[in-house]
DNA sequence: CTCGATCGTTCCGTTTACGGAACAGGAATG
DNA sequence: CATTCCTGTTCCGTAAACGGAACGATCGAG
């Protein structure tokens, strides 16, 4: 299974970069692309002409809100600009690979959302995680046995497979396809609610 | 600074967010949810707790390199702190919207894998699929009625559910709460063949 | 209770990203 | 030719993001 999240060394996302000079370089031919001088791109998005030259080069660390004023009115997300446009690391075991689709969260929990693949084969076994730490498994091809290591479960295509990992888990591709899947793993909010200090300042 | 896009008026993406505030909640439920403390992710990310405090507060504007730095330990994408990663097509109705997140296909059937949100209030109907569509439903939030008009069905958060969507069916959001869940599609690769026969593959 | 460790926030000096202005080069106009 | 407008870069004072240190609060051990 994906072993993005918990407590780890550097898990890793080896590509990713943040390289200023190729984000530089993703702006000035969006910005080519579409005709615009970095004068006129500068005052419409609001940002300073030193700015704008400095990030097209690479000798500048911008700020979320000037690249984001820039990307907006280039007419594209943020993520254009950001590595390629398959961002999103994957992570790999023995067995599964899972790429990070969505991370979302709300008052009650962090979910993630993952599309995973597990190749045939002798499966995998994962970590426990921390406690209430629940797994959704949505099989989409193939036949997927999955969830607790001491007592799995069984789902084909269309299946559907919910467990609580807090114990070593399993994941194993039935016959000779391969899975895909979606996998959702739901993070309870710490219960140590101290986040209650609420109390104004 | 920089007012977002005076161009393209976003019609969807109400919360195209750079908003501060969200990506420090974003990063705080990222964190909370692998238990590290501010002052761990701080150290191991290479950042002052102060800059780190600051950005889950909202009180800070990032540099892409420290956003990066904080991201890459917590073994996500930038773009998962970011509003969304999906920049997909997004359909909307009077109640239900939904994101297309990935869409895969195999010999047997061709799915679409969405991120729906449903909004509090009188719910939405949608028309019969074709023949053998099925619908899968994980629920994240909220509670949610939904399934064949005549025989919906009910889920609350980490709920599942199931239906055969070739009949007219329903969406709605039981209580005030916005519903938020992950939607998977199956279309049969068409059998009917009123459209295949044309030529074998 | 006292102590020590760690939590997250706040204070503060340093660093740097910011926008405005000044600058050199190129293209079009008279 | 000079003039004018534009391009993209560089200079520079200001605002703010940065990391380190100090702070009060909380928790566990003795």
């Amino acid at each position: 299974m994906p072993q993005p999240p918990p407590s780890g060394p550097p898990p890793v996302t080896p590509e990713a970069d943040t390289d200023p000079s190729a984000i530089g370089r993703r702006v000035r031919a969006l910005r080519a692309a579409r005709g615009i001088s970095l004068s006129a791109l500068a005052r419409q998005a609001g940002v300073g002409k030193a700015t704008l030259s400095g990030l097209e080069n690479g000798t500048r660390n911008p700020t979320l809100e000037t690249l984001y004023a820039i990307t907006a009115h280039l007419g594209v997300p943020l993520t254009a600009v950001l590595s390629g446009p398959t961002t999103g690391p994957t992570v790999r075991g023995a067995a599964v690979s899972a790429t990070l689709l969505e991370v979302f969260e709300d008052s009650d929990a962090t979910y993630e959302l993952y599309r995973m693949r597990v190749a045939p084969g002798p499966g995998q076994l994962s970590p426990a995680h921390q406690a209430g730490v629940t797994e959704h498994v949505t099989v989409f091809t193939g036949v997927l046995r999955a969830g607790p290591a001491d007592e799995p479960l069984t789902a084909a295509a269309g299946g559907h497979l919910r467990w609580t990992s807090d114990v070593p888990h399993v994941y194993a591709a039935v016959g000779d396809d391969e899975v895909t899947a979606s996998l959702l793993l739901r993070y309870p909010r710490s219960k140590e609610g101290h986040l209650i200090n609420a109390s104004r300042r």
